[in-house]
DNA sequence: CTGAATCCGGTCCGATACTG
DNA sequence: CAGTATCGGACCGGATTCAG
């Protein structure tokens, strides 16, 4: 119920020609390199879950409500949530107040990030991911 | 060049109604444990990369091509491989001659899964990741 | 009481050398 | 060419501890 239209919204998006692909053209270094970091980015192990968590949800989300729904260790959600700040995807906003609060946020950037989760997760209504032991490998 | 109309054809895909999001319906388990497993297998590293590869290419790729690609130790892409192989991501088809050729392509459900590497594509299009070096973290 | 720094042990990853 | 074996290093998890 939060974004209804979410797939009519990313349709235009899609077909807008503003967002064609221009193959040579000399952005694409800096695509490429910007691309290869988000890539390495994401490949860090729970990024993906944590962007994942700002985009289904909508309001900001606290430490301890991520440290519960990813299963990760303190250290770590604070290392990504530090990289992921630094990179301009969140935002920190802590409240000197007690009992102490800090509300992350995604940005402008982080939400336009949010399509890529969205199919994701029409992908896995639609597809499966069996896992077959060992067979075709051997 | 690959691929001309990729953009009408996700486009068109988003809209069909198929893929319309039941909310609370009874298949949310197991979609969720789908997403769970899917998000923790793109998290490894250079799982999304090597992906990005079979999604903007067409054919076949060989090992040695993913290793220039890539710039991967080649026990890790092995490893990659063997699980992306396993989920049913991609196939691989091993050919007894000499020189030796193992040819891996992407399935059915590999490809359903490019829109999400094309949109990345056009997500770093749009944004930057600059990195802001120490500021509103202390 | 929450967010995060620190230390340590385990796991994953990279580089090279080597085999079929 | 397509991997495997081995080792060293980086990263991650868990518990404790600290700061506000």
């Amino acid at each position: 119920m939060v974004e209804p239209s979410h797939a009519e919204e990313f349709a235009e998006t899609i077909l807008s020609n503003e967002t064609e692909r221009k193959p040579g053209s000399e952005r694409a270094e800096k695509d490429n390199r910007t691309m290869s970091a988000l890539l390495n980015l994401l490949g860090k192990k729970h990024t993906i879950v944590i962007l994942h968590q700002f985009a289904t949800g909508e309001g900001p989300l606290r430490f301890s409500d991520l440290e519960e729904a990813v299963d990760i260790a303190p250290n770590t959600l604070s290392n990504r949530l530090k990289e992921l700040t630094r990179v301009g995807l969140l935002t920190r906003r802590a409240y000197n107040e007690i009992p102490p609060r800090v509300e992350y946020d995604s940005t402008e950037k982080a939400k336009d990030l949010a399509p890529v989760f969205w199919y994701l997760g029409v992908w896995t209504e639609r597809h499966d991911l069996e896992s077959t032991p060992l067979d075709e490998l051997a």
